[in-house]
DNA sequence: TGTACATCAGTGAACGCGCGTTCACTGATGTAC
DNA sequence: TGTACATCAGTGAACGCGCGTTCACTGATGTAC
């Protein structure tokens, strides 16, 4: 964060502005134009830092890649520490991120990643590869802490573990496409809270 | 279907070619000059049929909801017929949904609702409205089959029956947003069975 | 400490192409009398 | 049955604007000797 030249901090604020622009309108309806705007630099001086469009694209979900690591980090991390029991880890952990979408203004931003997704053919196969590598991460992420549950309380139906840690991001994602077209930012939060419903009925010994 | 007047199936032409284009591509990058060269008629023609790229969104959307009413109301009816029992029978559709989705070639070909949800700052308010009502419809849909459920077998969990009907839509909108992330078409059909599980283990009255 | 050169981080003007939209026109079909 | 007119379903050419990209140039900072 600290000790960026200013290259890196020009850099960062045209990820920042055309972040926004590109998750409000889509990737092709975002103009240089618009972004050098709000950034506050000449068209050029774009063209300095991404040598076209798609770099930054590919820029774009790399970054989101990190910063989204990190947030997850932190949130399951922490519930880990707030308890000892795998399954009541997740619960936890579902639950945090339930709230840290809900407590986002406006909802949260939307995600790069099914932007890329549903324009895909504009891109190219740099662009795509990134994309791809996302899903993948969030994939053996959430694996693994179905993995340390799954040892301890054998899941209650004959389910995929890959396909339910899937289920996490796509729940997630499904629950922004809602949220935007219903226009309540709340509906994402829900759905993770749905999820975490079924994760806990999915793996409980017994019903009490 | 039949009985088309010349004009009529002219802008079924061209409301074909633009769906497919406009799921690749996304809206802004699906150009009217192409919708036209792969329906085979001139620019003007276009014109004559939706006054502008705005119409053409709105009819798509209109369209769109029509033909997945249709669709969920012959998969739904089917379950229906093979039992008597709500929960049985929910769960009957939900299968059949996943088959519908994974028989699709190359997968389910995306939702234009997720489309116009991600590139909303597009659209006018026209447009935006229909998206929020094809949402509303689902909802409505699938909140009525759960409620038939829960008369019978209250749910395991306490949880909402609108944000559970929501999730049928949400786990559809996100598996396809996974599947063309990771370009791997199966992954909506098997969230879908995930969304199965969860409503069994929710609503099924006593484990065996 | 001073000078020469290299790199960094841009600027400003121009480019050509493709886009959505308009407009005057037209040939085929339908309707009234 | 023939004629006049209206509507349907387009055509063809032109428009101006905005877009992504290029290119020659520049002032500030860093490095070598």
């Amino acid at each position: 964060m600290a000790m960026m030249t200013r290259g890196e901090e020009t850099r960062a604020r045209i990820l920042d502005t055309a972040q926004d622009a590109v998750l409000a309108k889509g990737f092709e309806a975002t103009s240089i134009d618009e972004i050098v705007a709000s950034a506050e630099i000449t068209k050029s001086g774009f063209f300095y830092h991404f040598k076209d469009k798609n770099a930054l694209a590919r820029a774009l979900i790399e970054r989101h890649i990190t910063v989204e690591e990190e947030i997850f980090d932190g949130l399951l991390g922490r519930a880990r520490e707030l308890s000892d029991d795998p399954l009541q880890a997740a619960l936890i952990g579902l639950k945090f991120l339930a709230e840290l979408i809900e407590d986002m203004p406006g909802g949260h931003p939307g995600c790069i990643v099914a932007t890329a997704a549903y324009q895909d053919r504009l891109f190219n196969a740099d662009v795509r590869a990134a994309n791809r590598r996302a899903v993948l991460g969030w994939r053996h992420r959430f694996r693994a802490m179905f993995d340390e549950i799954a040892a301890v309380y054998p899941p209650r139906d004959g389910i995929d573990l890959d396909h339910l840690a899937d289920m996490v991001s796509g729940i997630v994602e499904g629950g922004i496409v809602m949220a935007r077209a219903m226009n309540d930012p709340l509906i994402t939060s829900q759905q993770v809270m749905l999820l975490r419903s079924y994760v806990k009925l999915l793996f409980s010994p017994r019903p009490d």
